[in-house]
DNA sequence: AGATAATCGAGACGGTACGTCGCGTCTTGGA
DNA sequence: TCCAAGACGCGACGTACCGTCTCGATTATCT
């Protein structure tokens, strides 16, 4: 018995208990991440069920809740799932902030296709649930930070630090927090319907983020 | 002579929030709202239920969907009634950033006391369910915003506008998005729980912000 | 004010807490038996409730709740007053089974009559919604039965009385039983929808009656 | 190869009653007949909730839902077991009415013996219920006749026949209507409280059903 | 190749909450 | 002074989903 289960090489699988993963139906769990994007997209998230997803999926409820522990986790990985294929199907290395030597040039560059990005009602909606969902549930926000949000913001910490040893940052500003000058606003009109979005209104943050509001 | 039937006309069905202001049980309204908030406090919203408040402010279900229309408006009321409350409790103006001339040290001072704010488990359970819900439903959002939010943000637009004026601020900068560079990340590292949120990181943000990223 | 409320003859008027009778709104009154007598007739008996009565006839619920006991009790009262309205339309006595002098000849017509009536849509539905509260509600049964049922069997005990002095009956013979062997199997075909109802049938019940089953 | 999806193909919807019959749950079934009839008996049909048979029977109202259309379904099919299993402990034959040669004893013992069911409090409460219901919904009355009803009035037309084949009845009367002359006499005073019943007055009723009323 | 065991689809189940309807009581404002 | 209008606390309605639990009927690896 104890050699049958250490047979299988426990993949990264948390915490979560999951049963033994070589037997997954892959065709299930495909149809269950194309149900739940097509629902969430459709009806909104608060009217997605898991129910729905199983229905719409041709699969079983036990199905579903086997592998995920609930509605938004199933969301999540689903949503991560996309970005994947989106990335593959992109072919190429897309993980940097191009560096051209000009930092607000590429700074305004990759806010105005985040920009382009968060209008995409493919993944507006899917996006607003999970931020919402990780709003009110702590465990799940930290999650959704730590797989989602946080890898994107890095991109920026990496070039940050390349334009303070090019010493276009000065040197004492903490990269983790700088970004968040331009990225956070942009989140937050977005997320909360603030205010509109727009390139011109990046453009606007990025200078006021490097050149402070203060007279010079 | 004969008896007259009214012609059953419906009211337009459009606007239909309240049926007559005047007959309300204030005493029920109140005890709604204080169910409500300690419901949310106690149980988290998710759990909060419209039944649950109702029994909890020993009212008829009906009462709560005949004056408001969702679990959201109803704690969104509760939560205007308690800053109106506290307000009022504190007797004096408050509606308004100190002005002792030192631009910064206003901004760091408000910030503190904003960073207390969120931590005070009253004020921060009701304030993410009400963030949560406006970012999945526009329609809500909106009225979050609007009743909340920007009258809230609408305070650091005129600081600044005083700060242009005493030649502190730049005099081109939009003072509304200006705002932003330090209130938005604040928003988020609270909201999205992406990074911890101090006295000590506001003021950064603060001076990243008057001063800039780049070199002087 | 005595004058003015011996001026009205009491009704049956038993033992309900009727409040002062002389400032009762007749208007009100009619609407109200029109509005109870046309909703069983339209929507049926269950969904005949006393708000709906009281909106269709344009009066407020407490002007139904000050002066009857229960929806049976409104419907109870309409349904005699229809009864006396169109008796007083019919003009002159109907309150006595002909005697022709042929028993077997007077009592089919008078069956024939009432299968007739039974059949008439107007009367049928309150009728049987009448006779369902009465047999679960003993005491509104009671009711029922001595306002409604039971004056119109005195009527056949009045002419089996005549039979009797006539020779036509047997003397011994309890006219208040044997009325049932005819009006009693007509009352549960109608009642419980048993067998169909027709005018050969109340003949054939009456020959029976009158001859018995067994072999002479 | 791709997910195909089920055409969501909703059943006719007409024929909904019953989803899979084998996979019911027998005890949930038992619980609910108990908890129905012990309700009924004790604070009477009206005032018997689905919600509270289900509470009383440890049972989720939708498996109510899901397998009876309504409150009295339930209850006619409660009483419906009730009779069997009663049959079922009685075990022997009682789906005849005895046959001793002497049709009015033989009837007026049968008689006497639904008089005192007709008094014992287990059947009396579902009985009057169903019936009522009966009363006001054709669909359900017809339903109640055929299983309930008829069954038993058909014991009654194979005695009367048995007694024509023996000369004791007229070879011309129809057993159908026959039965009611005493039947429905006993029904009507039981269902409507018109009058008391007792053995004296079921003997009675033979006595004239047989003889009849006129003279010799 | 067959045995064996987990996964699969389906959906019944005990529950909780939904949003609505009607009850019978109570309050109010206009006639 | 009435009385229509309707708000109120309450309780039940019938529905939707929850997460758990059986059911056969496939699979899919391991003997």
């Amino acid at each position: 018995m104890a050699a049958q289960k250490s047979a299988h090489a426990q993949p990264p699988a948390s915490e979560r208990p999951h049963p033994d993963t070589s037997r997954r139906n892959q065709r299930s769990r495909r149809a269950i991440y194309d149900a739940a994007l097509a629902l969430v997209a459709e009806v909104g998230y608060p009217k997605t069920t898991i129910e729905g997803i199983a229905a719409r999926a041709g699969v079983g409820k036990q199905t579903i809740y086997r592998w995920w522990s609930s509605k938004a986790d199933v969301l999540l990985e689903a949503f991560l799932d996309l970005g994947a294929q989106a990335a593959q199907a992109a072919g190429q290395e897309t993980y940097a902030i191009p560096d051209t030597g000009d930092l607000a040039a590429d700074l305004k560059a990759v806010l105005r296709a985040t920009v382009d990005e968060l209008r995409d009602p493919t993944f507006e909606a899917p996006s607003r649930a999970l931020a919402a969902e990780g709003i009110v549930d702590e465990q799940f926000g930290r999650e959704f930070v730590a797989t989602l949000l946080e890898p994107s913001l890095q991109l920026y910490v990496d070039r940050l630090r390349a334009a303070q040893d090019a010493g276009q940052v000065r040197a004492e500003v903490d990269p983790r927090i700088a970004l968040e000058l331009f990225v956070s606003p942009l989140a937050q009109r977005w997320l909360q319907h603030t205010a509109p979005i727009s390139h011109a209104y990046t453009d606007t943050l990025v200078d006021y983020a490097l050149h402070g509001l203060a007279p010079r």
